[in-house]
DNA sequence: TTGCACACGTTATAGCATAACGCAATTGAT
DNA sequence: ATCAATTGCGTTATGCTATAACGTGTGCAA
């Protein structure tokens, strides 16, 4: 899928998430734009949505919270199941691809005759700096 | 680690889990709890906090809610991550383990010197009897 | 022009999770 | 035996996450 034009409300989160340092939550989003216009959660829940769609931002399921894409003008649904590093301590989000991981989950999954849509794998620990 | 006696409102809450067909949500048990003494979430997440710890149940990240681990009696610490498969139907949950998954996944983090301490690993998509 | 699709704004509500207080029972060391 | 620490429990209150339902405006194609 090709990234359309982005509306104005999408672009605002867009960018408040590829400032982030790290991934930030709906309602600290929405904090954020408060100067912006913004006032209720749809706003932000609606403009995520989108982002989703469009693969330039991801969902982090275990912490409920939102990243942008690590790759910049790539287009991340050519990457296969994308699986996180997410740090406990600072946040830090470190996002990777491993073809071999896919293949064997596709592999177990075919054989159950399971019908794959959305695919999350999250490793939650401490990075380098912060586990030392 | 050893499962140690379950009291009551443990014992309540994992039989609940043990009966339901799918995964069910804390609020979800509360609610079929009321009639054995239960009034308050935290009731059930107490219950649930020392279950996960003693790995006979699961918490699905990615729908906010729990199962019971589907290795009865076995130690569920002992086979490296789990893996689940969730239909988004009919919610029917099919938990596994891979190796190899694991293997990779480990490896990766090992060369980020990243220290891994819980990780998610959930499929979401339709069951054979549901894609039918 | 009419009808449709889409983004947007607002209010209200639903659903998930934990903080903070206090009490009772258990255990284990002195 | 006693004291202190730990653990489970009950209750109230609160905070965080997400969506339902309604209405508005705009652009565009039939």
């Amino acid at each position: 899928m090709t990234t359309p034009q982005l509306t104005k409300n999408q672009s605002l989160v867009f960018d408040v998430l590829e400032k982030a340092e790290g991934p930030l939550s709906a309602y600290t989003i929405l904090d954020k734009l408060r100067d912006h216009g913004f006032r209720a959660p749809l706003q932000v829940y609606r403009a995520l949505e989108k982002l989703l769609e469009y693969g330039v931002v991801h969902r982090l399921e275990s912490i409920n919270s939102f990243v942008a894409c690590a790759h910049p003008g790539d287009d991340c649904h050519s990457h296969g199941i994308v699986a996180f590093a997410i740090c406990e301590s600072c946040g830090q989000v470190t996002e990777f691809h491993d073809h071999e991981v896919d293949h064997r989950l596709m592999e177990w999954v075919r054989g159950q005759k399971f019908k794959p849509e959305k695919t999350t794998i999250e490793i939650r620990g401490l990075c380098e700096a912060c586990a030392a």
